[in-house]
DNA sequence: TAATTATATAAGCATATAATTATATGCTCA
DNA sequence: TGAGCATATAATTATATGCTTATATAATTA
């Protein structure tokens, strides 16, 4: 596992950005899955523009990219930014999040929000 | 590496505590050396109270103990701590602080601050 | 082209955070 | 015991954060 050669103060801006557990989930479901706007409304029951602003946090780090696809935008890891090493080894310590996306599937709404 | 089994709400918090420059270069001591409050002060240059301030809420999340003798407090980290793995993950991707403990001591003031 | 859907942005508000200043506590030593 | 030093706490203030509501933008579909 890589190691970072970050600024201390880069450090921190990484920490703090995952020091809120809406964001820190949704870096965790999006380690393994591409998600999109639809999805992390229904997951976290929040507004709208509550993800949207979550989201662009995590955009504007650098650690998230997005792809538009009709009109939805998919959210994903970009594993070419620096802080990702940090990222890596924060995760594992991240309670898997995986069943709150098995659960929009189970309930159909997975792929019925965006497709 | 251990890994850690603590709920996302907990690690959010502790990713909070260190997403901020100052506790994270703490922490960043406290891994190697039992540091005490004036050292502190003497090496981020800031006011006695919010070191203090700083230490409380470290101390608060149990990842660091505190150890009086005399007049002086020393604080180390609490290893037995349920985050201690998650910490131990952190600290490679922090840069290395101790050359500022080490100016301390070619200025003679780390041990004579509190000795 | 108008209505609809998905998402983004802006403004406002309540709460949290980190510093400062002032004061309190606790230990040591004369 | 009282002065002095190290540290802690409290009150205050300025700024940051995260949410809400309202509105804007962009793509889709009728």
């Amino acid at each position: 596992m890589e190691k970072t050669i970050m600024a201390i103060e880069q450090v921190a801006g990484v920490l703090k950005l995952f020091g809120d557990k809406t964001r820190l989930a949704m870096i965790s479901l999006l380690a393994h899955n591409e998600c999109c706007v639809c999805e992390f409304v229904e997951i976290f029951q929040m507004s709208q523009p509550a993800i949207s602003q979550h989201l662009r946090k995590l955009k504007d780090s650098g650690l998230v990219k997005e792809r538009r696809s009709g009109q939805w935008m998919f959210f994903s890891l970009n594993k070419e930014n620096e802080a990702y090493p940090l990222i890596r080894s924060l995760l594992p310590h991240v309670p898997d999040q995986k069943e709150r996306l098995e659960a929009l599937e189970a309930e159909g709404l997975r792929m019925s929000c965006c497709d």
